[in-house]
DNA sequence: AGCCAGGCCCATT
DNA sequence: AATGGGCATGGC
């Protein structure tokens, strides 16, 4: 059953929240229509006049995983003091960061790794086509198992050239520390993490934000760290622990909008 | 056409 | 711990 569910836009703009680059599975519809996939689960959403419309058959699941129970206007109004940022937070309002599953977000974000964001759909979108379970009118995402199907080759002719081997290795090796590194603190996830192919620092980080609601991590890529290079701050592991220590526990937020920012206005 | 993309692996120091 | 070369593929 269809249910539904209507909720303010002010701090929870749909398309800054999709389009701001920590999803790739969804689909924009109409100018204010977009269908997200997870697992195999899909939700539609619609905004207008103020409010956006979520429609699932999992609405609890959807609920969950655009994390409709945190109060970002509370957020908000807390990292306002930060003034170095004020552009950056009144530019990106509604962006909330998505609690993606732990699994599907790792293999999205090791395919992610010097990529660009219409690659790594489009990776994603085959992956699913091929292993994934036929759904009615989409694929959902390929279970571990299915995922491990896949030859090398075969991953290779979806155009995910040496991160085939990464993707390879690491849907098998996932699976057996899935469960306990969920259950870390956040730095010893991360190092549990870092032991998969195809995953370094900033991947690691993106997988602890996105995949397993970790506000308490800061990923760094290129244009994050034009965002921060100073004489000082000049490595991504500098900003990193810059931005973690002044940020706290909000970081990771303040982290999406600073890339928000950076991308969508192109500064390079 | 050539640079770049939500970087990582691995050897070397 | 830190640095640097090499790297598949395709979007723009």
């Amino acid at each position: 059953m269809i249910k539904e569910l209507k909720i303010p836009s002010k701090y929870f703009d749909v398309k800054k929240t999709l389009e701001c680059g920590q999803v790739f599975r969804y689909k924009k519809t109409n100018e204010n229509s977009y269908v997200v996939f997870s697992l195999d689960k899909k939700c539609e959403l619609y905004q207008k006049d103020g409010y956006v419309t979520l429609k699932s058959e999992h609405i609890d699941y959807f609920s969950n995983y655009f994390d409709l129970k945190s109060d970002y206007e509370k957020i908000t109004s807390e990292l306002k003091r930060f003034c170095e940022i004020e552009e950056q937070i009144r530019f990106g309002e509604g962006i909330r960061i998505l609690k993606q599953d732990f699994y599907e977000a790792t293999i999205s974000f090791i395919i992610s790794a010097n990529n660009n964001i219409k690659r790594i759909q489009s990776i994603i979108e085959k992956l699913c086509e091929q292993k994934g379970e036929k759904k009615d009118g989409y694929y959902a995402f390929p279970t571990a198992e299915k995922l491990q199907e896949f030859s090398i080759e075969e991953l290779k002719s979806l155009g995910l050239g040496y991160r085939a081997e990464y993707i390879y290795q690491s849907c098998r090796d996932f699976v057996i520390v899935k469960d306990y590194i969920s259950t870390l603190p956040t730095d010893s996830a991360r190092v549990q993490l870092l032991k998969l192919k195809g995953v370094g620092p900033k991947v690691a980080d993106c997988i602890l934000l996105f995949g397993l609601g970790r506000f308490d991590s800061y990923p760094v890529d290129t244009w994050m760290l034009k965002a921060h290079k100073s004489e000082e701050l000049n490595t991504p592991k500098k900003v990193s622990e810059y931005c973690l220590n002044r940020y706290g526990k909000y970081a990771g937020l303040v982290q999406q909008f600073v890339f928000y920012y950076q991308r969508e206005n192109k500064l390079k």
